[in-house]
RNA sequence: GGGCAGAUGGCAGAGCGGUCAAUUGCACCAGACUGUAAAUCUGGCGACCUUGGGUCUACGUAGGUUCAAAUCCUACUCUGCCCA
């Protein structure tokens, strides 16, 4: 195998989609660095794992010697982008955009070097754009063209709401392409018709249409729907080395194939044939490692054991300072951060889900304890009650 | 501009004058079991209280009818469809 053969490879590796091969071959043996695009609207201020896909991808290509060009979509992300969206989005906040585009760059540089990724804000070209710009930009395609796209198709088929607004997202990421001049642009296989719009709109300015390449899309935790904040199914590079270890391991044994095939670099073959419980650690101890190191992920590792598989009580525990003297328990519970209402407090003891240092609780009572203690509601909230006067 | 239909809890979606804090599914929480916070089964899932009971807030918004409204009426806002 070739020294180009094995590069290919390296870039094909996990995608689903490639426009095209041949268009890619032709860039790559110019032997010159490539401009790779990739952007992200920050609609929220967390990357989480889904997005960790093409950002591997991304990095690759950077080993390989290309320069990305990471774009903040923080005029887009006023816009919303309506990829396989089922509804309308709001319209965001100004001040929360950038707020949020400042926590993405930091996260991103978890993963790609620095000094070889170029980071731009697509306000700069798209504000200068004007009005007449953008007009023209909307003469380059047509309504029916844009009901072709599934999610507008479906939207308009069960009679959902469409706005023109959106209908112009795709035009600009598209001149994103255009304002950069891209070689490359990935993102999720949701995002091909707006890919596609870069390449016709490069065509329209004369330039040599970006390669594009599509991932697949990791499913959330709860293994049905893409990982998206919207659906609260995520895994953020944000989380805490707990809550990333513990998310991963409420995934399905079916979802964790998945999330190894997309995450990670480890055999398959050699995956199926460990014990599940066993698997799924390793998964969850090696992305921990990814983020946070390895004496972290080490040490996650042995928490959950202990508080799950061992059923301990954890070594770190919250604190709460009790300053009354006598306090009724769901009180307490509400007070502590253990349950989001006192009804919920109460529900939670009739349930018998709590416990005082490790002795289950059978009813709501007035408690006036003399030393510190620890409250346990379910299996895995704790709360250590330092007396304080 | 005209006509018709719709707006219900985190989401989907019932209810169409009192028995509705509102069926059901998903999500979520808890219990049992287990191989883990998997799977499965069971229970819970507005808030507050003197808790086998009571009070308050909630079915797009604002008014009205009624002893009583998510349910009827009016206006408004938003959405879809049809006509122009």
């Amino acid at each position: 195998m070739t020294m180009f053969d094995e590069t290919l490879k390296k870039i094909k590796r996990g995608a689903v989609e490639i426009i095209s091969e041949d268009e890619l071959v032709k860039k790559l043996s110019k032997n010159k660095s490539l401009r790779v695009k990739f952007g992200v609207d920050p609609t929220s201020p967390d990357l989480h794992l889904g997005h960790t896909v093409v950002l591997n991808k991304l990095k690759a290509f950077q080993d390989l010697g290309h320069k990305i060009i990471f774009i903040i979509g923080d005029f887009t992300a006023k816009i919303g982008d309506p990829s396989g969206r089922s509804d309308m989005r709001p319209m965001m906040d100004e001040k929360e955009i950038l707020k949020n585009a400042k926590t993405y760059i930091d996260q991103v540089f978890k993963i790609l070097d620095r000094s070889t990724t170029e980071v731009m804000y697509n306000s700069h070209w798209l504000y200068p754009l004007g009005v007449d710009g953008l007009l023209k930009l909307t003469r380059q395609t047509t309504v029916s063209r844009m009901l072709e796209r599934d999610d507008f198709d479906k939207r308009f088929k069960s009679r959902q709401p469409i706005s023109i607004l959106e209908f112009i997202y795709p035009l600009l990421q598209g001149y994103d392409s255009v304002a950069i001049n891209a070689d490359v642009e990935l993102g999720g296989t949701d995002q091909i018709f707006n890919l596609l719009m870069g390449r016709e709109l490069q065509r329209d300015s004369s330039q040599e249409p970006q390669v594009v390449i599509t991932m697949p899309l990791l499913e959330g935790t709860d293994g049905a729907k893409k990982m998206s904040k919207t659906y609260g199914n995520t895994i953020a590079l944000n989380d805490t080395p707990k809550d990333m270890f513990g998310k991963i391991m409420s995934v399905s044994d079916e979802m964790m194939h998945r999330y190894y095939e997309l995450l990670t670099s480890a055999a398959l073959p050699i995956i199926k044939k460990m014990h599940p419980r066993d698997a799924k650690a390793h998964l969850a101890a090696t992305i921990v490692e990814r983020y946070y190191g390895n004496e972290t992920a080490l040490r996650e590792k042995e928490k959950f054991d202990q508080v799950f598989k061992n059923k301990k009580i954890p070594s770190e525990i919250e604190e709460f300072n009790l300053t009354k003297k006598e306090v009724v328990l769901s009180d307490l519970i509400y007070d502590s951060g253990l349950a989001a209402s006192k009804s919920e407090a109460k529900r939670l003891i009739q349930q018998r889900a709590v416990k005082i240092d490790g002795h289950k609780v059978s009813e709501d009572k007035k408690i006036s304890p003399s030393s510190d203690f620890i409250v346990q509601s379910g299996k895995k909230n704790f709360r250590k009650i330092v007396i304080t006067k």
